[in-house]
This record gives C-alpha cells, sequence and structure tokens, in this order.
DNA sequence: GTCTATATCAAGATAGAC
DNA sequence: GTCTATCTTGATATAGAC
C-alpha cells in the first residue's frame, strides 16, 4: 500500500465518497470528475473505465480494513475482548462515518451484482473479515465453532448496516455490536 | 389484492424475476418487455414509468409476504415454534428461490438507495416483517426482549441472504434459520 | 495533466398507425 | 393493446489542442 500517487488516491477517495452515499449506478464519471475538480474527460488519464475506477476503490477499501481495522485482531498486546472491541469500533466508525447526514452503505454487496469480477475481490475483502473474527472468537471457543460465530457476526453486521441506512438510524449496529461483545464473556 | 388484470401481473411477476437476478438498474425497459413477449413502447400502456413498474413490483412482493409468510405468525392454530418455522421456512423458499442458477437478492435494499419514495415502501416492508418476527417471539419472551430479538433476526437473515448471493451458496441462511428457531427454546 | 469537443450508445419515454 | 418509429437525455469513452 504505497502512498504514492497522491492524485489518483485522491480521486479514489472522492469516488468512493460518492459510491457510498449513492451508489456505483447513481453516479457518474462527471460527478466524480468534479468532486476532485476535474472534467470528466481527465479522469480518463487515471483509469481506463468506471469499473477500472470501481475496482481500485474496493481495493482500497479493502487495504483500509486490512491496516486499521481488521488488524487489530492479531495484536496480542490487547485481550480477546479489547481485540474485539477495537475491531468493532473502528469498523463501526468507518461503516456509519456521516458524509452528507447519509450513512455509508455497504458497497460491496450492492454492487457484487454488476459483475463476476467485482463479486471476486469483495469476496476477498469477507474472507479477510471473517479470519480477522474468527481469529478472536477462537481464543476462547473450538475452532469450528468459532468459525460459525465469525460467519454469524458479520452476517449480523452486514443486515445490522442495511437496516441502519434504510431506516436512518445507527441503533441497529450499535446493537449489534454490544451483542457480539457478549459472546467473549 | 385482487387477482384481476391478470397481463399486469404477469409483466410485474416478469420484472420481478429480473430484477432479483441483475438487479433494478441492471434491467432494461427492453428486457422486461421482451420476458414478457412484449416490445418496451408497449410497457407504457401498464406503467407510467420504470419506477412506477418498480414500485408496483415491491408492492406485489410486500403483499405476497402478507398472504403466504407473515401470515404464519397470526395463525394460533399452530405452535410458536411451528409457526416461526413455517415462517422461515416460506421467507427461505422465496429469498433462495432460484432463477437461472442465480439466488434471489434483497431487491428492497439494493433498490433503498435509489429513492426516499422507494426506501419508504421498503420501510413499510422491514416494519411488517419484524412485527411478525416479534409477534411470535413474545409468546415466549417479554415484549422488550421480544422486539430487540425480531430486530436481530431480521438483520440476521438479510445479512446472511447478502453472503449467500455473494458466495453463490444457501449454507448462511440456512444456518441462520436453525439458530433462530433455538431461540424459542 | 487538464482542457474542449465530440463520438457513440443505450436507456427511458412518447406519438401515432394499426 | 401492441406495434413501429422517433425523441430526448445522459452516460461512458475518445481525440486532440494547450
Amino acid at each position: 500500500m504505497p502512498l504514492v500517487k497522491t492524485d489518483e488516491q485522491q480521486i479514489i477517495k472522492s469516488a468512493l465518497k460518492l459510491f457510498r452515499k449513492q451508489s456505483y449506478f447513481n453516479t457518474s464519471m462527471a460527478e466524480i470528475a468534479k468532486s476532485s475538480g476535474l472534467l470528466k474527460g481527465s479522469l480518463y488519464h487515471y483509469f481506463t473505465s468506471k469499473e477500472d475506477l470501481m475496482k481500485k476503490v474496493i481495493i482500497s477499501v479493502h487495504d483500509y480494513f486490512k491496516s486499521n481495522v481488521f488488524s487489530h485482531a492479531y495484536n496480542d498486546q490487547w485481550s480477546p475482548k479489547e481485540r474485539m472491541s477495537k475491531l468493532f469500533e473502528s469498523a463501526s466508525h468507518v461503516f456509519l462515518y456521516k458524509e452528507d447526514g447519509t450513512f455509508i452503505g455497504n458497497i460491496g454487496v450492492e454492487s457484487a451484482v454488476m459483475s463476476p469480477e467485482f463479486a471476486e475481490i469483495i469476496r476477498y475483502f469477507f474472507l479477510d473479515f471473517f479470519h480477522a473474527v474468527k481469529t478472536i472468537y477462537h481464543t476462547v471457543h473450538p475452532l469450528e465453532e468459532s468459525e460459525e460465530l465469525a460467519e454469524r457476526a458479520v452476517a449480523e453486521i452486514e443486515g445490522s448496516l442495511m437496516l441502519c441506512r434504510l431506516f436512518n438510524t445507527d441503533q441497529y449496529l450499535k446493537n449489534t455490536m454490544k451483542r457480539l461483545l457478549k459472546r467473549l464473556d
């Protein structure tokens, strides 16, 4: 995850903001360009297509989660419960971070329907998500049970996230996070 | 829910099939028309716009759930566990029903991002869903706890559904259903 | 590297013949 | 009620000047 090409990174960041506010399909290249202070033609200097841009956005989110969210699962410095708490807290912060009053949507699932290629890179994200949560549960529960708990946790988080967006509240996700922490007692 | 206007109903059914296979955004009026043996211009005899058609599709799904899924929650003929089982079984059947090898997606959540109008009618669907599940839990648990259990159940189902679609398996939802039934013991 | 201009295309929607 | 034909729009993408 090098920090070079800051211009490209800036566009990716602007695009992410728009995609999570209004979805991939409802966002035009013109809008993305405008939000980066460019005109749409100029985007094609950085990306070969809208799909190409989207893939880089997803990979960028995945990288962010690897470094700033999933990483908590593997930090022996803290207790399992602290690790889970940090993981959930950081995930919630990203998921719920407000932008123009709107909750972040789940880009991945929305776009999985678009093309098999997208679905594939999104699956990588969720496999890492599963693995991180499973690792924490495994400090307290046997492996098989940890796997089940992890899949369940991810499903609950994703489902809550949808309800949050639909009903314009953060309550569902917050309740879910509280519940999940209890499963480490 | 009258059974008149069978032609309109037939188009709605065809559209639903396409929407759940490839989402609202990826489905054109031409495709919908073709799947009903029409040309796209002819659709405008039945619907004033694509949005109008989509709303009628959502309402149609909601009506189906009221009659065939949620209704199980209010049938005193069976025990709570049997009611929940029937509700989940029928819901799973609808959610997972295969069409060209693809699982049904969650039309509602995908399209909630489109317009506030859609979000509103989708909320009605979920409020009914909550209420049905809550009613069953309330036969065994106190009201407040039942509400929490219901919200949690719906979130788990929706999240599992997404994972099923993403990973092309029905396992997540099946496991979730099993778990939810246990909460009535 | 960003611009202007434009090509290309597909979609939603409409008008009017049959 | 369905068709053909067309309008209109907005999107992705490209070409070439600066």
